[in-house]
Order: structure tokens, then C-alpha cells, then sequence
DNA sequence: TTTTATCGGTTGTATTTGTAACTAAGCGGG
DNA sequence: CCCGCTTAGTTACAAATACAACCGATAAAA
């Protein structure tokens, strides 16, 4: 067999994008099971929740171009977080077919319990690093997300 | 309402597991995309493809534990590299409940392509960024992902 | 032994996601 | 005005995933 001109001891935890799934799925695990279990929401639905409570009204379009998110899984996440009385829509009146979204106080509630748990559950998460290692952390995973820093 | 005591200001890019999952969703965009067209797999076919090609024969339970994957997407990924004579299965003599599996020379092949592709992606990823800061972005990633150092 | 629990792996079913096609509304030139 | 083109968002259907129940083999207990 033809010899093969790659590092022998290439392990899969060096390959950046597996590692990076990895830190992803661990660090996502428990704020997932809490949103879920506590709000029977998806994880879409959260990022669709936070958008709004971060930023306020907003189509759509915009939490899609935002979050790089494709719109059928924005729209059924609007459509699931309507139906638990979490938003609500108002057609513009000047395109009918944009939809702005608002939270509803219900829905703003939710947000800031979970926003709440979040930074929480962050800073612990980071609580093992020093300031200098997180600052780099998160400045060359906003670089490899292709985040405007 | 009642006062929220959170930063106002804290914004979801600064939420560590939403970044380390949109910073691993966009690296994976590629590769994904080649080991899929050229080679019809899934991600945890190349996942368990790895495993073996670096590895060399294994159960599908190391795999599992190893690769942090359910033993159900395992199962049927074990089939689909099977169906495409990537691996064989060899029904362990003293348990005759597990089953070794090997790469066949043809999953070899394939195995030795996409490694090589990876390496040259992981290096145009990383290839911004300064040894140091990889050094640490690789440190606190597997610190996270809970893996041995 | 028989019985019971456990382990490695698979299969069935309900959810969730991806892809493409669709509806309805605006836009722009003739 | 009317035709074709784009855009915002939804829906239909196929593919993938999660979860639980399952099967056969082994180990441990009575």
C-alpha cells in the first residue's frame, strides 16, 4: 500500500472541529436539560427567546441572519414559542409579509429567569481559567464562528 | 415587574456555549461537506472511521466510550460503513456479544484521504492565529470537553 | 443448576432536522 | 397595468436523531 505522507499520531482530538463539537456538546448539556425539562423548550427556541429579550422587536429574517439559523427551524421555533403564549406577532404595515415578534410579559419573564441561569452557568463554566485564557478563548472562537468582533 | 439582576449587557456571543457551538458548526461546514459528497458518509461514520483508522480494531462499545457517541448512532453507523465495505465485524471468541471491527483495505484508503484532508483544514483554520493562542484555544477546549489531558 | 441481573448491540417509534417546493406580498420594467 | 422576478415566511416530505424496549450472551446469586 502506498505510504501515507500524514502525521502518524494525528489523534482526532487535535482535529479543531471535533474538538471544538466536543467543548460544544459538554458545555451545552446541562443548560440544555434545564431550559428543556423547566420550559419544554428546543434549543432553537431558546436562541429565538433570547434574541427577542436581548434586542427587542425583530423579524424573522433578522434572528436568522443574526444567529445563522435557516428559517423553517426560526419559523417553527416562533410558531412553538407562540403557541406557550412566549411572543406574539404584528404584521408591518408597510410589508405583509414581515412579521415583527415581541416577547410577552410571560415571555420576557421566561427570558430574564433563563438569562439569570445563563451567566450563572457561564461564569462557572469559566471559573477554571484565568481572564487572559478566556479573553483569547473567546476572541479566536469569534474568529472561527466569522463573528464582526 | 421585578428588577432583573443581570448585565444588561450581556450578549449571546458572550454566552460560551452558544459560541462553542456556532465556532464549531462553522468549522465542521467544510469538511462536512467534503466527506459527505465525495464519499457519502455521515458524521459519525467518519467519526467511527477515525476511531478505527487510528486505532486499529476496536468494539463498538470503545468506540462509544472514547467518542462520547450513543451506542445507537454508533450501531447504525457501524452498518452504513459496512454496507460500503469500509470495516468488517469478527465475533469475539471468548464473548460472543461483542464484535471487533476492522477497517478493510478499501476503508483504509478512504481513511488515509480524509485524514489528510483534515490536517491540511485544521491547518487553514488555525493558520491566523499564533502557536501560543492555539496552544491555549486547544488546552481549555479539551479542559471543557472533559477529556484527559 | 435455576433464576435473576447485566452487558453488548439492535430495532421500533416518536421527534427533530434538512431540503425543496410552495403561498402571498412587493418590486420593477415595459 | 401586467408580467416576470425577488423576498418573507410556511408547509410537505425525506432523512437523521433520541429514547425506550428489545434480543441473545454472560455473569452472579440463590
Amino acid at each position: 500500500m502506498r505510504r501515507m505522507d500524514t502525521r502518524p499520531d494525528f489523534d482526532i482530538s487535535h482535529f479543531m472541529p471535533y474538538l471544538l463539537n466536543q467543548a460544544a456538546d459538554a458545555s451545552s448539556v446541562e443548560f440544555q436539560r434545564f431550559y428543556k425539562e423547566r420550559y419544554g423548550m428546543l434549543r432553537t427556541e431558546w436562541r429565538v427567546l433570547f434574541h427577542l429579550g436581548r434586542y427587542g422587536q425583530l423579524t424573522a429574517g433578522e434572528i436568522c441572519e443574526r444567529a445563522h439559523i435557516h428559517k423553517t427551524k426560526i419559523s417553527r421555533a416562533v410558531a412553538a414559542l407562540e403557541a406557550k403564549r412566549y411572543l406574539t406577532r404584528e404584521q408591518a404595515a408597510q410589508d405583509r409579509r414581515r412579521e415583527y415578534l415581541h416577547l410577552t410579559v410571560t415571555g420576557k419573564k421566561v427570558f430574564g429567569e433563563l438569562l439569570h441561569a445563563a451567566e450563572k452557568f457561564d461564569a462557572d463554566l469559566m471559573s477554571n481559567f484565568s481572564n487572559a485564557e478566556v479573553a483569547i478563548l473567546r476572541r479566536l472562537l469569534a474568529a472561527i464562528a466569522g463573528l464582526k468582533p
